[in-house]
RNA sequence: GGGCAAGUGGCGGAAUGGCAUACGCACGGGACUUAAAAUCCCGGGUCCGCAAGGAUGUGAGGGUUCGACUCCCUCCUUGCCCACCA
C-alpha cells in the first residue's frame, strides 16, 4: 500500500511554495481559460463540487501538459442569505463566519491538490470586489439599465425579501420553498430586456454548449411571433387589444377573455346589472395568489360582463368574459376565444355554454362538427367559415391574414416576449449596497464614482424579519447629497447575489486591478473561457445573466465579445443509493473522510471513472476500494521494470496513448481510465521498461497528480510532472502486419481467419471457402453475395 | 399540455451501421500462506448440452439494410426543464 496521506501532503506543499500554477498572459502562446462554477462559502464541500472541481482539474493539468497558458482561478460568491441566518443562529457576524468558512473551505480544495492559481482568488465580499458590482451598476444607471418602479413583486415572508421572477420555482422561494406572495413595492431593476434578442439570436454562437441548456434559455426567453387584434367595444369606440399566435382561427372568435385585472374591465362593467357579480368574482381572484391559480389548473371560473365587443374581420358582435385563467403578465391580459381550436377555451365554453364556430378542416380523417367535438382540434387543416381565406392551407392563412389585417389596420404583427427586467432589491444585509442617494430637493442621486464603494457597515441590527437591516443603521442611512450637498438618505436595499457572480470570471483576469472591473489588456487574452463547468441548475438564471452583463461590456467599449463561455460541460448530480445526496436524507458521503481514507489520488479516480460527466454518478463504497486497488497496482510496477519493454506492450502502449489523448479532449475520463487500466493489464502481463511506464505516469498524472509526482520523481526526474510535455504516440506501431476478419453468414458471425493486411478480396474469399465450418454451411446453398468491409468483415449471403 | 434526455449482465458502465457486454465492482475457481488478509492468475448474459456446438439476447412492437444497441415510425417507462404563455 502506497503511503498516500505523507505523498499527497509532500506535493501539495510544493506545488505551493514553488508557484507550480500561477500563471500569467504570455502573447504569441496559446491560451485556455479553464473556470469551475465558484462556490458558496457553506464551510464544507460536498461530492458536488468534488466531481466538479476534479474534472476541471483533469481538463486544466492535461492542457498545462499540451503546452497551453491555462488559466485556472478559484474563488468564493460570499454574499447571500444563507450568511445570515448562520450569523443568527451561531450568535456571530455574517463578515465573521463567511471568512471562516472560506478558510475551510479553501484548505478542503486544497487537499484534493487542484491546480489553482491561488493569487488570484477572488472573494465577493470583499470591498475591492463589490466596488465594482456597483461601478457597474453605476453604469447601467446611465444608460437607463437600472431602473427603479413600482410594482407587484414576488415576496418571499420567510426570507422577508423580494424575488426574481426567475427565483420562483412552482409557486415557492427557490431556497427555502416558502409560498411566494404579491406585494407592491418600488425596486430596482436591470433591464435585461433591452438585450433579448442579442440573447437569443448568439445562443446560435454556442456551439458547445449542451442542447438542452440552449433549449432551456430559448424557452425562458420565449419569443413567440402573432398578431395583436384591436376589438372596439359594441357601445363606445374604447378598443380592447388581444394578442395571438393564431391568427388563422380569428373567424372562429366567438368571444372575448379578460383578466380579472384588465384595466379595462371596471368601465366595461359601471352601471351593468352584471356589476355587482364581476366585482365579486374579480375580489375572489385577487385573494388567491398566482401559485393557487396556476396550481388549481384545470379548473377555469369566470363570469359575462354584459359588455359586447366586434370581431373586426367579420364584424360580429360578441361577448367580453373575464375568468382566471387570463394572466394580466401575458400578452395584453385579454385573449380572443376559439373554443374550437383552442383546449382551455374549449372547456370554458363547454361549461358557460357559449357558442363555438370550426374554422379549420382536417385534410383527412373524419370531417368535425362543433356539436359533436370532445376536444378542441390544435392541428393543421384547411381555412373554412374563414371569408375569403376558405380553402387556404392555415399555415398559409395564417400569413395572408396576417399581412391583410394589419394592411386594413385592424391588427398589427407582433413579437411577444416571456422574459421580463431583472428585479435586484433585496431587503437584506449581506450584499452590496446598492450607490443610490435620495435627496429631498434633488431627487434620486448616482453616488460619485469617486465616493465608490459605498461600504457595507460592520454591523447591522438584522434579525430575518421585517425591513431592509440597513435602514437601521443611520451612519449609513444619513448621508450629503452629490448635489446639492444637503441632507439626503442612501437605499438601503442590497444587491441580489446573482449580480456578483455575473461578472466574476471577467474579474479572474486580472484580480487586483484597481482602475476598472479588469484589466482590458488582460481580459482581451485571457477571454472568453474555453471550458466552464459547473451544475445544470445554472442553466437559466446564473447563465443568462451572466451573458447580459457580456454584453453590456462590449456596449462599453471594455471587451469585444459576445458571449464569455466558449463551451459548456453540465455535470450530472452525485447519488448515493438512487438518490440526491442531501442532509435530510441522511445519505451524505463526506469527501473529508474519504480523502482519509484513500488519499485525494483515489477520490479523484473514482469519481471519474464511475460515470461519464454529464450523467448521474452513483456512489459505490466498493468502487472507491476498486480505484485504491488500482493506484496500488501502478505504484508496484516501478520495482520490477526491465531492461526493455516486450513488443506486445509496445502497441498497447502507442494505442492507449491515442485513445486517452483522444478521449481527454472530449471529457470521456471514465474510459480513458480503462484504456489505462487495460495497459496497466498488459504491463502486467508483458513487462515493461522505464520509458513505458513514464509514459503510463504521465497520462496518469493529471488524475492522480500526487501519485505520479512521487513516481516521477522516483525515475530519476527533477521537474514537476505537472510541467512535463503530454505523451505522443508512433502511429508505426498501430499498425499490424496481420488482421482478423470476421466471417459472417447472413449477419451471424460463423468464424474468424487471420490474414495478412493487404491480402486482396479474391484470395481473401478463396481462404473464406477453404475454411471447413464456413463451407460446410454454404455445401447446401450456394451464396448469392460476398460482402466485403475492407480489414475487418466480410459477409455471406445466401 | 409542450420541450429535452435516457432505458444494455447481479451492479456502475463500454460499443453510435460491422465480433454486444470493454474497464471496474460483486461473485466463483486456482496459486502463494500454518492460516487469514493482501497480492497474482483464470472464469462468468440467458437457455439446451459432459463437451464441441447450437439457440437466444441491448424497454415493447414494426420498418430500412447484406448486416441495427446504433438509423426511421409507433408505443411504454423513468428523469429533467418550462407551463392556464393565448
Amino acid at each position: 500500500m502506497y503511503q498516500f496521506a505523507e505523498i499527497e501532503k509532500k506535493w501539495q506543499k510544493v506545488w505551493q511554495e514553488q508557484g507550480c500554477f500561477k500563471v500569467q498572459k504570455m502573447p504569441g502562446r496559446m491560451k485556455y481559460y479553464l473556470l469551475e462554477m465558484f462556490p458558496y462559502p457553506s464551510g464544507k464541500i460536498h461530492m458536488g463540487h468534488v466531481r466538479n472541481y476534479t474534472i476541471g482539474d483533469v481538463v486544466a493539468r492535461f492542457k498545462i501538459m499540451q503546452g497551453y497558458q491555462v488559466l485556472h482561478p478559484m474563488g468564493f460568491d460570499a454574499f447571500g442569505q444563507p450568511a445570515e441566518n448562520a450569523a443568527i443562529k451561531n450568535n456571530t457576524k455574517p463578515d465573521i463566519w463567511t471568512r471562516k468558512c472560506i478558510e475551510w473551505m479553501r484548505q478542503e480544495l486544497k487537499r484534493m491538490g487542484f491546480s489553482y492559481d491561488w493569487d488570484r482568488e477572488v472573494v465577493t465580499c470583499d470591498k475591492e470586489y463589490y466596488r465594482w458590482n456597483q461601478w457597474i451598476f453605476l453604469k447601467m444607471f446611465e444608460r437607463g439599465l437600472a431602473y427603479k418602479k413600482a410594482s407587484n413583486v414576488n415576496w418571499c415572508p420567510a426570507c422577508a425579501t423580494t424575488l426574481a421572477n426567475e427565483e420562483v420555482i412552482d409557486g415557492g422561494c427557490w431556497r427555502c420553498h416558502t409560498k411566494v406572495e404579491q406585494k407592491e413595492l418600488e425596486q430596482w431593476y436591470l433591464k435585461i430586456t433591452e438585450y433579448k434578442e442579442r440573447l437569443l439570436e448568439d445562443l446560435k454562437l454556442l456551439e458547445h454548449w449542451p442542447r438542452r441548456v440552449i433549449a432551456m434559455q430559448t424557452n425562458w426567453i420565449g419569443k413567440s411571433e402573432g398578431v395583436e387584434i384591436y376589438f372596439r367595444l359594441q357601445e363606445s369606440d374604447k378598443v380592447i387589444s388581444v394578442f395571438t399566435t393564431r391568427v388563422d382561427t380569428i373567424f372562429g372568435a366567438t368571444y372575448l377573455v379578460l383578466a380579472p385585472e384588465h384595466p379595462s374591465v371596471l368601465e366595461i362593467i359601471r352601471g351593468k346589472p352584471q356589476e355587482r357579480e364581476v366585482l365579486k368574482f374579480i375580489d375572489k381572484v385577487a385573494k388567491e395568489s398566482k401559485a393557487i391559480r396556476a396550481a388549481e389548473g384545470v379548473k377555469k371560473e369566470g363570469v359575462f360582463t354584459g359588455a359586447y365587443a366586434i370581431n373586426p374581420v367579420n364584424n360580429e358582435v360578441i361577448p367580453i368574459w373575464i375568468a382566471d385563467y387570463v394572466l394580466m403578465e401575458y400578452g395584453t391580459g385579454a385573449i380572443m376565444a376559439v373554443p374550437t381550436h383552442d383546449q382551455r377555451d374549449f372547456l370554458f365554453a363547454k361549461e358557460h355554454r357559449l357558442s363555438m364556430r370550426l374554422v379549420i378542416q382536417p385534410k383527412e380523417g373524419m370531417r368535425l362538427m362543433p356539436e359533436t367535438m370532445t376536444a378542441a382540434y390544435e392541428g393543421d387543416g384547411v381555412q373554412v367559415n374563414s371569408g375569403q381565406f376558405n380553402g387556404l392551407p392555415n399555415q398559409e392563412a395564417k400569413q395572408k391574414i396576417a399581412a391583410w389585417m394589419q394592411n386594413s389596420g385592424i391588427g398589427r404583427i407582433k413579437v411577444h416576449w416571456r422574459l421580463r427586467d431583472w428585479l435586484i432589491s433585496r431587503q437584506r444585509y449581506w450584499g452590496t449596497p446598492i450607490p443610490i442617494i435620495y435627496c429631498g430637493k434633488c431627487g434620486t442621486a448616482p453616488v460619485p464614482y469617486e465616493d465608490l464603494p459605498v461600504e457595507l457597515p460592520k454591523d447591522a441590527p438584522f434579525t430575518g424579519e421585517g425591513g431592509s437591516p440597513l435602514s437601521k443603521v443611520e451612519e449609513f442611512v444619513n448621508t450629503r447629497c452629490p448635489r446639492c450637498k444637503g441632507q439626503a438618505l442612501r437605499e438601503t436595499d442590497t444587491m441580489a447575489t446573482f449580480f456578483d457572480s455575473s461578472w466574476y470570471f471577467l474579474r479572474f483576469c486580472s484580480p487586483h486591478f484597481t482602475q476598472l472591473p479588469f484589466d482590458i489588456e488582460e481580459a482581451r487574452y485571457w477571454m472568453p473561457v474555453d471550458q466552464y463547468i459547473g451544475g445544470i441548475e445554472h442553466a437559466i438564471l446564473h447563465l443568462l445573466y451572466a451573458r447580459f452583463f457580456t454584453k453590456f461590456f462590449k456596449d462599453l467599449g471594455l471587451i469585444n465579445i459576445d458571449e464569455p463561455f466558449r463551451r459548456l460541460l453540465t455535470q450530472g448530480m452525485v447519488l448515493k443509493d438512487g438518490q440526491v445526496m442531501s442532509k435530510s436524507k441522511g445519505n451524505i458521503v463526506d469527501p473529508d473522510s474519504i480523502i482519509t481514507k484513500y488519499g485525494a489520488d483515489t477520490l479523484r479516480l473514482f469519481i471519474l471513472f464511475a460515470a461519464p460527466p454529464e450523467t448521474e454518478l452513483e456512489w459505490d463504497d466498493r468502487g472507491i476500494e476498486g480505484a485504491f486497488k488500482f493506484l496500488n497496482r501502478v505504484w508496484r510496477i516501478r520495482k520490477n521494470l526491465r531492461e526493455k519493454a516486450d513488443l506486445a506492450v509496445l502497441k498497447i502502449l502507442h494505442r492507449t496513448i491515442k485513445k486517452v489523448t483522444e478521449d481527454f479532449q472530449e471529457f470521456k475520463f471514465n474510459t480513458a481510465i480503462a484504456s489505462l487500466m487495460e495497459l496497466t493489464n498488459a504491463i502486467y502481463q508483458f513487462g515493461a521498461d522505464k520509458e513505458v511506464f513514464e509514459r503510463l505516469v504521465l497520462m496518469l498524472a493529471p488524475i492522480a497528480p500526487h501519485l505520479c509526482e512521487e513516481l516521477w520523481q522516483g525515475l530519476g526526474h527533477q521537474e514537476s510532472i505537472s510541467r512535463e510535455s503530454w505523451p505522443v504516440y508512433d502511429a508505426r506501431f498501430l499498425v499490424d502486419e496481420t488482421v482478423t476478419i470476421v466471417v459472417q453468414v447472413n449477419g451471424k458471425v460463423r468464424a474468424k481467419i487471420e490474414t495478412p493486411r493487404d491480402t486482396g478480396e479474391d484470395r481473401l474469399k478463396e481462404l473464406i471457402l477453404a475454411d471447413q465450418k464456413i463451407a460446410a454451411l454454404l455445401a447446401e446453398t450456394p451464396p448469392k453475395k460476398f460482402i466485403f468491409v475492407p480489414q475487418k468483415l466480410v459477409n455471406i449471403v445466401i
